[in-house]
DNA sequence: ATAATATTTCGTTAATTAACGAAATATAAA
DNA sequence: TTTATATTTCGTTAATTAACGAAATATTAT
């Protein structure tokens, strides 16, 4: 969903439909494993692909996931969702 | 452990101390994913790396676990164990 | 054919992981 | 400063995955 765009936590969770604790875990899982990195933006935290990690296996695997990604049917459908989802609607009031 | 040299279940059971029957399931999902294969030998089944298949993840994958593999300190002392591992001695009597 | 041995399959239990809600934290707007 | 909102943290429960033993299967040796 990032090599989308960036997102924050309550955009991802409209995408998927999980609870804004869950993608805020993962979210933080992947950040410290080097995948993403986020950037505070006004009132939410934006989160971004990082493709400059020092870490191996994210600046080998990355590129590959990006290849490997849009194969699966239900990514695509969430990518497509993530083009169209708005922070301003679905946040807040 | 199969990129040190091809191996039967009993000499993965006898490296990594689990039981033949978690061994023989994990490297059927492995078969199945298309990253190894097997062929008879006398009384063992032999698993072997497969460098081609034409599994795009497999395919893109295999080379970069190759490189990652030899970073993780366990996994290095058992691709050691694999070196001096018998099949003849281990198994049955 | 029978016995021995290596592997696989299957069902159960244990261990791990994922998801959630509630409460805490942090930030922005009023 | 107070209120509103977005995110994070934490503890609990649910779901998934892994491991095992026992029994079944398959193959080789006698």
């Amino acid at each position: 969903m990032l090599e989308v765009r960036p997102l924050c936590v309550c955009e991802i969770t409209a995408v998927l439909g999980l609870a804004t604790s869950t993608i805020s875990k993962h979210l933080s899982i992947l950040k410290n494993a080097g995948f993403i990195f986020d950037q505070k933006e006004n009132r939410w935290v934006n989160y971004y692909l990082n493709k400059t990690s020092q870490f191996r296996s994210v600046k080998e695997l990355l590129p590959l996931l990006e290849k490997w990604i849009p194969d699966n049917r239900i990514i695509m459908q969430d990518r497509e969702k993530v083009k169209i989802v708005n922070r301003e609607k679905i946040c807040g009031k």
